[in-house]
DNA sequence: TATTCGTGGTG
DNA sequence: TCACCAAGAAT
């Protein structure tokens, strides 16, 4: 892994989250927001988001309904929602502090094994594999010549795999994890990787079999237009824009299909994101 | 395990 | 125009 720490530390991207000292709850809060959300858009959200509520206590004393504002076009809304109950329980039942135990973490609301290793790793540097995207992708190419790694699912195999490269110290192993995923980031990337810049080239597998096309990409999304998530994406600016409530014959105007309206619509009041006054009006959730 | 869940940039 | 994708989680 010589070759990869190098090459990180000249390609390194100074994200503010990887400042030191490392803040627990600024880490969990960038790795929500990173949760399928591109870096260049979480970075503004993120320093704005940080500026208002600098801990948990601050978000969770705030409205929920204020931090689906505050997540304005980030995407996945529900992900605002878990961010606030989570800044809850962490204010209630943890005295204000990120927890630093892996179960914990994954007990939370909105943080999954990815989130929760990242937070030990990053935050905490702890001696964790964390398996995102990007690296399983990176290890499935160099250690086994597929273009893709096998299945959505991380595997034992993956994680046991993972854990023998990773260096015994907290502080190296997390550093090599940002390595792995920075290079899956900017070099070895779904479509179109730049192998010939790549540092693990010399001894990538999949490199010198060839970068045969030997597996599907794990991710294929469902269209978005005129799906059930694009009626929920005009009903929340909508509602972003209007905090105060809207009507009925307001929500009509988002979507031309009244069935599928009515269904995005429900969906949303089912995750919380939509509340139904006394007056029938709609309007972001407070608590 | 396969789906669902936003938004915007890119080729 | 459109498929693909971007530090996943929950069900």
């Amino acid at each position: 892994m010589k070759e990869l720490n190098r090459w990180f530390v000249t390609n390194r991207r100074d994200l503010p989250w990887r400042h030191s000292p490392r803040d627990p709850w600024a880490v969990l809060v960038s790795e929500v927001m990173l949760q399928q959300t591109p870096v260049v858009r979480v970075q503004p959200a993120w320093e704005a988001w940080l500026a208002r509520w600098p801990d948990a206590t601050s978000l969770a004393n705030d409205q929920p309904g204020e931090a689906v504002i505050m997540w304005d076009r980030l995407g996945y809304p529900r992900r605002a929602l878990r961010l606030h109950s989570a800044a809850v329980r962490i204010r209630d039942e943890f005295g204000g502090r990120v927890p630093d135990d892996y179960d914990t973490l994954l007990s939370l609301p909105g943080i999954g094994d990815y989130t929760a290793s990242a937070i030990l790793a990053f935050a905490y540097r702890r001696t964790i594999p964390v398996l995102d995207t990007n690296v399983r992708r990176v290890l499935a190419r160099s250690r086994h010549g597929l273009a893709y790694p096998r299945g959505s699912a991380v595997t034992r195999t993956e994680r046991q795999e993972l854990a023998e490269i990773l260096p015994t110290s907290g502080e190296q192993a997390a550093t090599t994890s940002e390595a792995f995923m920075e290079l899956g980031a900017l070099i070895c990337t779904s479509q179109n990787p730049v192998c010939t810049q790549c540092p693990l080239a010399t001894n990538c597998h999949w490199y010198n079999s060839g970068q045969p096309a030997n597996q599907q990409p794990p991710n294929r999304q469902a269209r978005f237009a005129g799906s059930d998530r694009e009626v929920r994406g005009r009903i929340m600016q909508l509602i972003r824009s209007t905090p105060a409530g809207v009507t009925q014959a307001e929500l009509d105007l988002t979507w031309p299909d009244p069935a599928q309206l009515s269904r995005a619509q429900a969906s949303l009041v089912a995750d919380g994101l939509l509340v139904e006054t006394a007056d029938k009006r709609y309007t972001l959730p407070t608590s």
